[in-house]
DNA sequence: ATGAAAGCGCTAACAA
DNA sequence: TTGTTAGCGCTTTCAT
């Protein structure tokens, strides 16, 4: 069974609420003596304070959910990593829950959560059709992190797409070049849109002219991507530059290309957008913007804490920027860079091992 | 303030005691008419149960631990995933916490847990050095499942390494293949050993004789898959096939190939592990063995489950095996094959929206 | 078939 | 500075 404050109080012949105070640091005074006898005596029983007991009485929680569609994406694991990173600073587990883009199992997660007196609740890249409805009744905080719905949405925390587009292609124009392809995501989306956005009004900025003709429509897939670039590259005039938004379809562009005889970046400038793993071991490797997944999945925390302590006013929507990554595909890069490592599973491990001397 | 069951029991003009018995079920008989008034009166009043104080009571909880040392690994992602979904269908949540390979994380981890009279915990993809010792004080349910280790840990759950290798070089075999190189990953991984050891019975038992000069070692990444397959590759009589222990590796070696005018796979076939994202959108596709981390998942919460019901002996050690996956690599698709679809939001998103009729 | 009451482990108001 | 005690919402034993 495990250690309760009852057996340390009567280990050290004093009253549980003395235990309690000398174990939270409590504003209530405590002898310093009784409290370290109390401290070193709940060490030796190996007493954990049991949660539980203490939630029911605080009627606080450690927990906070976290809601997403699937957390087998890419994206989607990083924001959540985000997300407990920032809130095991301050003590906080999470649950994590998967509602495959149903709504009525979003629905079903929001009520449970709220039956296990959870804290607040994070909605990580989900549909979130239902959320409202169900939030209404019960009166959890919450915070929408996302990058697929039209801005505007309370307590959200988003991706600066325009921002990021207009890098890319401010970066392509600075090259030298001047008619640069756009490969387009799919229109239902609101990345699709700023980053559209952000390419012609970064054109026009610089006094290029948009033209229509530049511009492919493909869905994010590296097939539609193969299409869409192939498409431009085909052209009486082709682009001397192309800015597919997203990895994917740059992907796509670099076998586009191949089947052309084309080199990248040499006869073809090539910049992607996500940041995506494959981006830094394709060939060549591709220069792209990043999506601030991580730090998205921080600040969402961050949001939700300070909701939690009243200390920010709602229906805030915090716009995360992402960053140009220069790589092999778009020309600039000065050496020739090695691709990076993935995040090496087994350099971790060694490192792990030589501390502990192969004890592992 | 939520509805407890003392409101309900207030409408109902009964006790809180018939209260419970009538929403839980209970082997307690209850009239029946009065269990009906009480259920429609609990959902008039949106009740939800308060799982800390029935916890509290019952000292059992619907809440799993998940320990891993990333969640971000496309790996580790897919096994809590599929332990998710097996651990829902009985009604669990899972909190699941990264350790960063760091043991005092994990073990602080443990005792969180437990402090939260969580059920079980599973280990997923852990190192797991400090659990042993931690877990003993605690008598809590715990499931190792990984990829990492020497087989033979007590609860535990692993790919089974060897099939695949042999599922992998036996279809090398039978396309006719007789010098078939090896791309080995590094020395500490249980996995890279198995993978060594299935290539060498497979061809021991096909009557070809192993060669070690048809073996370069590598590190999983995708750059020493280009520099251990350009050692075999400049070979004065090179392999006529190449059996990478990892899709990364195959990677390296498709850009190898590439260098020295070799086509895969009419001049190389060429064959991976893992079933990683990146084999499906390889120019060419790779054929490549699963690693079946999702079914991994399942089977680890299952035998979680079992445990906790106490079910199954302990001492358990459960493998499962992946499948051969045939692209374009190796030379046997008999079409060449449209490289699958990443599991596309765009398609989850807009059959959904077609459901909800562009509510969403 | 129903109710009264104890108590899970903890915190905090009140008393000393 | 310490102790006593009530009670968080629920389940369950015992009594009716």
């Amino acid at each position: 069974m495990p250690v309760t404050i009852r057996q340390i109080s009567e280990a050290a012949g004093v009253s549980v609420a003395t235990v309690s105070r000398a174990l939270n640091g409590s504003d209530h005074p405590v002898n310093a003596e009784t409290q370290k006898r109390i401290l070193e005596i709940a060490q030796k029983l190996g007493y954990h304070p049991n949660h539980i007991a203490r939630s029911l009485r605080t009627d606080r929680s450690p927990i906070i959910g976290i809601i997403c569609d699937d957390i087998t994406s890419a994206f989607t694991t990083k924001i959540v990593r985000g997300v407990q990173d920032r809130l095991k600073e301050d003590g906080y587990f999470c649950v994590v829950i998967n509602t495959d883009w149903d709504p009525a199992s979003e629905q079903r997660a929001i009520q449970d959560l709220t039956g296990y007196l959870i804290e607040g609740i994070i909605f990580a890249e989900t549909v979130h059709q239902s959320a409202s409805d169900e939030l209404k009744l019960n009166d959890k905080k919450c915070v929408f992190v996302h990058r697929l719905f039209p801005k505007g949405f309370p307590n959200s925390v988003i991706p600066d797409e325009l921002y990021g587009s207009r890098l890319a292609v401010n970066h392509l124009i600075q090259l030298g070049h001047k008619r640069i392809g756009y490969l387009n995501g799919p229109e239902q989306f609101y990345s699709s849109e700023e980053r559209f956005l952000g390419y012609k009004t970064m054109l026009e900025d610089s006094g290029i002219a948009f033209d229509p003709t530049l511009v492919a429509n493909g869905d994010f897939g590296t097939e539609q991507g193969y299409v869409a670039a192939s498409q431009l590259l085909d052209l009486p005039e082709p682009p001397t530059a192309i800015f597919a938004a997203n990895d994917l379809m740059a992907i796509g562009t670099i076998y586009a290309a191949q089947d052309r005889g084309l080199r990248i970046p040499d006869d073809l400038a090539l910049v992607g957008y996500d940041n995506q793993y494959i981006s830094t071991i394709s060939r060549p490797s591709l220069t792209t913007v990043s999506l601030p997944c991580f730090e998205m999945g921080r600040a969402s925390a961050e949001l939700l804490l300070a909701l939690l302590n009243d200390e920010a006013a709602d229906s805030q929507e915090i716009k995360v920027k992402g960053e140009l990554l220069i790589r092999e595909s778009c020309g600039a890069a000065r050496d020739p860079q090695p691709a990076p490592r993935m995040p090496s599973r087994v350099d971790r491990l060694n490192l792990f091992r030589d501390q502990n001397n192969g004890k592992g």
